[in-house]
DNA sequence: CGCTGGCTTGAGTAAATTCAACACACGTGG
DNA sequence: CCACGTGTGTTGAATTTACTCAAGCCAGCG
């Protein structure tokens, strides 16, 4: 824990090497790089559709949300983020928000200069590179979300959702599917999938039924890996990952 | 017709100059390009999900689409794209493709080896810039998407898309909200929107009626711009155009 | 002429939503 | 310590939305 507030970038770095083979200077950029430090409550909006931002946001502790709404208030999570995440890179090159940034639990958030950052992509390649890879990603992922909210059942769509979601905590080093607590209540689940808090508390209490998921209090663990990835039709390729 | 034949580039140049302020240099050495034309009838594939990818391909004629299927075959459009679109930009940077490319009406293709995309983009930094800008927007979309066929009914669904569509259509000067003739079969619609074709067609039915759509014979026109952007509550800041 | 592909219509069904309570844990203040 | 309020999860019944299945239509074209 301390160790994050020491080096705000560690994890960051750590993601960025699995895109590209960063060497000792490019680490030193990075790290070298100004930053603002935010500690925020869970629900906060670090950001809201329609702002101006000159700032990309990198997430160091806690978990995040970039959510749209409707005029009629309803809420769609578009992405969730997990520490080492940059939360809205798009700002290196867009300058108005368009959508909402929000924290899901309580967060530690680091604020970098869009500019500093664009002049670390133009001199240093590799970071570049990095950059693109993790903004392309982010992309490959929206896309399976428009699949899943789109074409997939219920069930499945929850499926997927938190199979994707182990699947990057594991990547990002910050659990496995054993022993595992979903930092997500079933409202941001229903948000995330599009459908209602109450739908999706029918088919998790089916899906805990049937062995795939285990509750122990507020803590939530995935019973079944083979099983719930096969309810979900999981497929990873979508995420890239350096294998 | 013949002019982007000869100039296979022109449409792209004229939207990257939206993104960033190119040079001579710049739009020469985009023209320098090499290249390979491809003729292709409707509905062909241009790509697969999991194929290895080393071009990006650039739309110079018709229409086409990302998409993604499921295994029982339900299809997902997952993008819509005009002439002087880059298809698939992500292969700049990732090699395997995470979804299928496909035409949706008779097109002509140019294919650009991405090492050389990639050299460009280095080298010129704005080329890299406007190159930049277009896979954030391109990701921007589908955020905007996933709240489409997350969070709207499906008459606002279709209405969005087809503003969306319009909007851009006209930005790239290819036509007007007045006279304009849609590209999309009432299937694709449906397999943009997350519908079936069946329910699409009883939407589109509707909002003919209420004077919003208009058709003649096989060509379908926007009746009422201003009654469909309601309809949709369609707000273009997500398509990040330069105003 | 008779296909074919796209569009249209109707009736019955399935999926997910809405509305309305209620349960339960946790934290706060009395 | 308990009472209370709040946020989250749970359950049931009625309703709405969109889907499925099954035809039929209509224009363009070989």
């Amino acid at each position: 824990m301390d160790s994050k507030v020491d080096d705000p970038f560690g994890r960051l770095i750590r993601k960025l090497e699995l895109l590209a083979p960063l060497d000792d200077a490019d680490r030193d950029a990075i790290r070298a790089l100004p930053f603002r430090r935010r500690v925020v409550s869970s629900q906060a909006f670090l950001l809201r559709e329609g702002d101006t931002a000159t700032d990309c946001s990198l997430l160091i502790e806690g978990y995040a949300c970039r959510n749209k709404t409707l005029n009629d208030g309803a809420r769609q999570i578009v992405s969730l983020h997990l520490p080492g995440d940059l939360l809205d890179l798009q700002h290196l090159m867009l300058q108005v928000a368009d959508h909402n940034l929000q924290t899901i639990s309580p967060a530690i958030i680091v604020c970098i200069p869009a500019g500093r950052l664009r002049t670390l992509v133009q001199e240093r390649p590799t970071i570049g590179q990095a950059l693109w890879r993790d903004a392309l990603i982010d992309a490959s992922i929206f896309r399976e979300w428009v699949l899943n909210v789109g074409r997939r059942g219920a069930r499945m769509r929850i499926a997927h959702l938190l199979c994707e979601f182990m699947t990057r905590v594991e990547t990002a080093g910050l659990g496995t599917p054993e022993h595992f607590h979903l930092p997500m209540t079933q409202e941001v689940i229903a948000d995330a999938t599009g459908l209602t808090p109450i739908h999706v508390n029918r088919m998790m209490s089916a899906m805990r039924a049937d062995g795939l998921l285990d509750r122990n209090g507020r803590e939530l663990r995935i019973a079944n890996w083979a099983g719930l990835r096969a309810a979900a039709g999981f497929d990873p390729l979508y995420l890239h990952q350096i294998g």
